[in-house]
DNA sequence: GTCTATAGGCAGATAGAC
DNA sequence: GTCTATCTGCCTATAGAC
């Protein structure tokens, strides 16, 4: 079980944090402003201020919600008590429901503007994926120690993996408004995982010298 | 063979890309100014409209110097006359070069900003992707017909998810400064084409319902 | 081709009234 | 909590001299 946060908002905190959150999915956090989200709330950017002191405090409330979010899903996926592969699919599926919504993950737009988000962000999205790895980590080594999942190399190297396939599958699958290439991809990857064949295996080459 | 774009430039035209390009890929297309690039060239604001006319005009020739460049390294992988696991090496190759340089590919970048851009580049963006796609499904195509890849799904699918999955490799590893996890990515995923039993594969599931 | 100067607008942010 | 009013600074872009 991986807690992240325990950032609880309501009232108006809570609806300025579901607008931004929306337009940093679809246009980066360095493409909107105060004034986008005043104009969609109807209230005036002084007033986002009272609740957030800076766009900065705003993204790490941002990040902090979401990843408790993620972890809530992730912690009922535990709770069900599904099989390994299941449970890799319901991870898939948590991603394919942020898309089926033409929004990127949050951590992976903001993975893409990395450099230039203030540092206290840059922490967050870091321990958002460090989660995320550790989550999968975990299913994969009781996968394969329950003979379900197969793969060759290392439960971290394969977790990141994952993480990096269905993040690039977005990333790629939204500007063509497919949700199709992102579920084709997920079935690729997830499907290497539970054939007795799986990545990374005896034969695998370094990709680079 | 694909042909992009036959964009070419020379002198300060061709140096002010360079500037911008690798702003671009560090900092996206909505984190850099011209300011930025006048700032890095010595030169002022005034003189890089003389060369583009606009922000929008210089991400167009952007992205269509890069798709050349990236078309020409692909056309120099064919008439190398290499295998084709080593054609997909030399591919995910292309990529570890960017990522070395603490670069995101310029389109990957792009894909994410996508919603906030100009329409002519959307547009290039796309046909970047669609590019890569028709080259890596040659191979894919040749390869198992060769016996040499193996896949269980189109070459089509399996060209967009390595596509998706370098990207996305490339998203999370650079705000870890970590190029290993990019190539441990690479590896998991081409080992799995080049042994028996591939991904996507007979006994693959949907991921979702 | 590059400069100075400047326009016009929007960014994030603050002060102080209600 | 939300407002009006305002500040300062940066943004893209243009005009016109050299």
């Amino acid at each position: 079980m991986v807690t992240i946060g325990t950032a609880s908002y309501t009232g108006t905190a809570a609806r300025i944090l579901d607008v931004a959150e929306v337009l940093v999915q679809t246009r980066g956090f360095n493409g909107f402003s105060y004034a986008d989200i005043a104009a969609e709330m109807n209230i005036t950017k002084a007033a986002l201020h009272y609740h957030f002191a800076g766009k900065a405090e705003l993204g790490e409330a941002l990040i902090s919600r979401y990843a408790a979010r993620f972890a809530d899903a992730l912690a009922a996926v535990d709770s069900a008590g599904a099989q390994p592969a299941a449970k890799l699919e319901a991870y898939a599926h948590l991603y394919l429901d942020v898309l089926r919504e033409q929004r990127m993950c949050l951590c992976g737009m903001l993975a893409a503007e990395y450099q230039t988000l203030p540092e206290p962000m840059r922490a967050a999205v870091l321990r958002f994926f460090d989660a995320n790895e550790t989550w999968l980590q975990e299913v994969l080594e009781h996968g394969r120690a329950a003979g379900a999942l197969h793969f060759g190399g290392s439960a971290r190297d394969t977790a990141r993996m994952i993480i990096g396939s269905l993040e690039g599958a977005m990333l790629v699958a939204r500007p063509y408004g497919d949700t199709a290439r992102f579920e084709a991809a997920t079935r690729n990857i997830l499907a290497a995982l539970a054939t007795a064949e799986g990545p990374g295996g005896a034969r695998a080459q370094p990709a680079s010298g």
